[in-house]
RNA sequence: GCCCAGGUGGUGAAAUGGUAGACACGCUGGUUUUAGGAACCAGUGCCGUUAAAAGCUUGGAGGUUCGAGUCCUCUCCUGGGCACCA
């Protein structure tokens, strides 16, 4: 290379370029079957925005890539695969709005996302690309439903669904954010469906304790940890004057019991319903019905009502009054509680609201119980036999107790709720079940099938859900495909629009024979994201959906990178899934999904998070075309630490096109030389791989980008670069700008893909320096600096020459030297007085 | 209220307890160019100064240490999540 033959960089005129040499080459597609070092990075794949891709898709894309490439160069076979999460409410929405078929909209936003995703130039294996839509698929998807549902973890049950009047739609519990429609704000209502849910709380134990054995981003298992919401306490059951009923609570301080001077019922306990005619109690009820979500959030009013009746405390037989109060949830616990006012805020806020007496039993440091509820530790007082005791500490002396009289018992209770599937919407997986109507007459379903004997079967571990089930058979004959209809439009009459129509709906009984319907609902989308990287290792595989001996292989994935707002939902549904599949016997040798998880952080313009309303959404297309993927790529990891995300600004973008132009710059416009590198080109070399390597491993791409940049910095001063120095630069650089270091890497004269090239290594024997600065400190502050060229020298050698600096001196001048402290080659400091 | 994550120049940010501000952006001056842009060179925390020196500086207050952005205690502020969870 010549100073005459030098050549501009033009990005349009590279990337487009060598991405086609790549996909030729299939660089990027592993052998499957027989790859050594099977290393499988997998990120979130994307909702795929009709909009298009979206600067923080790029970000989070190209986080993972570098990952990627990375392990690639340090030998490792990597699968990095790409795929679109295209079902769903968003997509059926978006479709609506512009009247176009859901089906239709689908491919179009197909092409055009793995278009602009391709032309990122990131390391994926296209061979493996997958769509939740795509009936290959989400026949799959339908038959983890049917194994679900035959392990008896899917039942049907009434349960309250938020309801959007103005959308005439069910909306998933993501997609209700502070009692309102995500979408258009109306406030949601609660109605009541009958739903198909799955047993996620049967799990709630296990994904607990499965936190502890992976490497996850911390924030993101303790969002999780919350979200189960362990709680230890008793179960303590009331027995209800003058009736057969019994009322059972949930309580995390049974040693308070003899401080519990009433009860609180839920206005939705079932039990209610026998006093409806007790003065004030329908007026109530009637009242708190209307009370939205939202108010009732928000308002933290203590208004309740008096049952009528009355219950007995079993640890001293005393009468306690039942109220009824919607600040008792009915969703948590038995909906029901034993209030002890002297000891909860809550109940101390009610007691005082209705003039109802408060008997202290914990005597603690600071307790004052006219001013409020004292919850903190102490001796019990009050208590009968349980006096003295110090709770919460012993509080297992009264569980026992209860447990003896038989009035309760140690119970865990958990924050988690079980996973709502059904949707009544068009644009998902048709849940694959057929209702009988005539079995459920006789009370029959698919458990009392031969099939099902034969079957080993874990539903009598499951236990209680075989009459949620009665009339319901599993439709095995999969795909059960997703028809085209043209009245997709949600209906908001709580049925699927799949509903109107027979041709789908209308089936044959498997058990009777008999006339028989086809559930219309669809499936939660989230179910369809719970194990997709179970299906990119086998994609094309039609008899099993992933494949027993590549999943040995390749499964668990290797890393997982995404966004922390999954943190709760998609993280947790994929962990259920996966925990499944190990107690069915289909997978073998892990039962946790992401052994390692990273969490990157979030890209925001001018500092606002960036969304459609605010018109401050970046599009990629124009940066990609104007200064290259590469600039883009390497401009986005150098904002900040890849876990923190960053702000976008124009002017950033432009300074890192500049720097790649230098470095094409510095290695095309010089004749590089083969002359053997001397100890500072060595030392500078071999510190800039180390640093590299090891902020690449950490994620660390900033700090990486910066140190390659310093490394430019001093080959730009030098009076020639030799060919080796070009070479570490331009590897160091390839996970960052991979295609123009693959055209410079092509112009070094190399026939191989500098991404299939071996990473560099470095020596730590040649990073040290000949030469070291000191710096002298006299207590504590900076006075002066010196350049040492024997770096071992002795302390005494070093305070010599300190002691000649003038600044030193004129610091150290009428003091008393009492110590000094030396840090061999970095630092010596005088304490005087 | 509870739980996270953060507070460092004009900006994005760096700093195994050891020279705070690496690396960039921006800005200033210069070279080059018909001009603009680009490229290259020099400078750039604050205060001060012709230039230095000295002084100040990592939200605030204490503490540990020869030495603290970093460790400890208290406190203020910002962002995010959860929230009448019994």
């Amino acid at each position: 290379m010549n100073k005459g033959d030098k050549k501009l960089y033009i990005p349009s005129d590279i990337e487009r370029k060598w991405q086609e040499k790549w996909e030729e080459n299939k660089i990027y597609q592993p052998d499957m079957k027989s790859s050594p070092k099977p290393y499988y990075n997998l990120h979130m794949f994307p909702y795929p925005s009709a909009e298009g891709l979206h600067v923080g898709n790029v970000y989070a894309f190209t986080g993972a890539d570098i990952h990627g490439r990375f392990k690639r160069m340090q030998g490792y076979d990597v699968f990095q695969p790409f795929g679109l999460d295209g079902f769903g409410i968003h997509s059926e929405n978006y479709a609506l709005k512009i009247g176009s078929h859901p089906m239709e909209q689908a491919g179009k936003s197909e092409n055009r996302f793995y278009d602009q995703v391709k032309s990122l130039g990131s390391g994926y294996d296209w061979s493996h690309t997958l769509e939740t839509y795509d009936p290959d698929y989400y026949r799959w998807t339908q038959w983890i439903f049917i194994e679900l549902f035959k392990a008896g973890l899917a039942y049907r049950a009434n349960v309250k669904v938020n309801w959007c009047p103005s959308c005439k739609t069910v909306l998933a519990d993501e997609q209700v954010i502070d009692g309102q429609c995500e979408r258009c704000g109306s406030t949601v209502e609660k109605k009541d469906l009958e739903q198909w849910m799955f047993r996620i709380t049967e799990y709630a134990e296990q994904l607990l304790e499965g936190l502890n054995r992976i490497d996850w981003t911390e924030k993101v298992k303790v969002a999780q940890h919350n979200w189960i919401g362990k709680s230890e306490g008793a179960r303590v059951i009331f027995r209800v004057v003058d009736s057969s009923t019994d009322l059972s609570v949930f309580t995390t301080r049974p040693d308070t019991l003899y401080g519990a001077t009433f009860m609180v019922v839920s206005p939705e306990h079932p039990v209610v319903e026998r006093w409806m005619d007790n003065p004030g109690v329908r007026e109530y009820i009637g009242k708190a019905s209307l009370k939205d979500e939202r108010e009732r959030q928000e308002n933290k009013d203590k208004s309740g009502v008096f049952s009528g009746a009355y219950a007995i405390n079993p640890i001293n037989n005393q009468q306690i009054p039942i109220w009824i109060a919607d600040y008792v949830l009915m969703s948590y616990g038995t909906g029901a509680i034993m209030a002890v006012p002297a000891h909860d805020q809550r109940d101390y806020d009610f007691a005082r609201e209705h003039e109802l007496p408060m008997i202290q039993v914990v005597d603690g440091e600071g307790a004052d119980l006219s001013k409020e509820a004292y919850t903190g530790e102490g001796k019990l007082i009050n208590s009968g036999e349980w006096n003295g005791l110090k709770v919460p500490q012993e509080k297992s002396k009264a569980i026992q107790d209860l447990k003896a009289k038989g009035s309760g018992e140690g119970f865990v209770n958990y924050h988690l709720r079980d996973w709502l599937i059904s949707r009544q919407r068009y644009w998902g997986p048709p849940i694959p079940m057929i209702y009988c109507q005539h079995c459920a007459d006789e009370g029959k379903s698919w458990f009392d099938t031969d099939d099902a004997k034969e079957q080993k079967i874990l539903f009598s571990h499951f236990r209680k859900t075989k009459e949620d089930v009665a009339g319901w058979y599993p439709d095995e004959n999969l795909p059960v495909k997703l028809p085209v209809i043209d009245d997709y439009k949600p209906l908001g009459t709580g049925n699927s629009p799949l509903g109107n129509h027979p041709e789908f709906y209308e089936a044959t009984c498997p058990a009777c024979g008999g006339k028989a319907q086809r559930e219309t609902d669809v499936s939660d989308t989230f179910l369809d994201s719970a194990w997709y990287f179970y299906r990119y290792i086998s994609t094309d595989n039609s008899a099993h959906p992933w494949g027993k001996e590549l999943a040995d292989k390749w499964l668990p994935p290797t890393i997982y990178t995404g966004g922390a707002e999954h943190s709760v939902l998609h993280l947790l549904y994929a962990r259920f899934v996966t925990k499944v599949f190990k107690d069915l016997g289909l997978i073998s040798s892990f039962d946790e999904p992401f052994p390692r998880f990273f969490a990157h952080g979030l890209i925001i313009k001018d500092g606002a998070k960036m969304s459609k309303s605010k018109g401050n959404v970046v599009v990629p297309d124009n940066y990609i075309k104007k200064l290259g993927s590469d600039t883009l790529r390497t401009y986005l990891m150098f904002l900040g630490p890849f876990n923190m995300g960053g702000d976008f600004r124009d002017s950033g973008i432009e300074g890192m096109n500049r720097f790649l132009k230098r470095v094409w710059t510095i290695l095309t416009a010089q004749t590089l030389v083969s002359t053997p590198l001397d100890h500072t080109a060595n030392s500078e070399m071999h510190q800039t791989v180390k640093g590299v390597t090891e902020d690449i491993e950490e994620f660390r791409y900033n700090t990486a980008i910066a140190k390659i940049m310093t490394y430019y910095n001093y080959l730009s001063r030098k009076d020639e670069v030799s060919r080796i120095e070009a070479k570490v630069l331009l590897q160091l650089l390839a996970p960052f700008a991979p295609h123009l270091t693959e055209e410079l890497w092509h112009e070094l004269g190399f026939e191989e893909s500098i991404h299939i090239s071996s990473w560099p290594e470095y020596d730590n024997a040649l990073i040290e320096r000949g030469v070291v600065v000191i710096a002298v400190q006299v207590n504590g502050k900076l006075r002066g600096t010196f350049e040492l060229s024997a770096p071992k020298a002795s302390q005494e050698e070093v305070e010599k020459i300190a002691h000649e600096d003038q600044g030193v001196q004129s610091h150290l001048q009428g003091k008393t030297i009492h110590k000094v402290i030396y840090v061999p080659g970095k630092i010596l400091n005088f304490v005087v007085s």
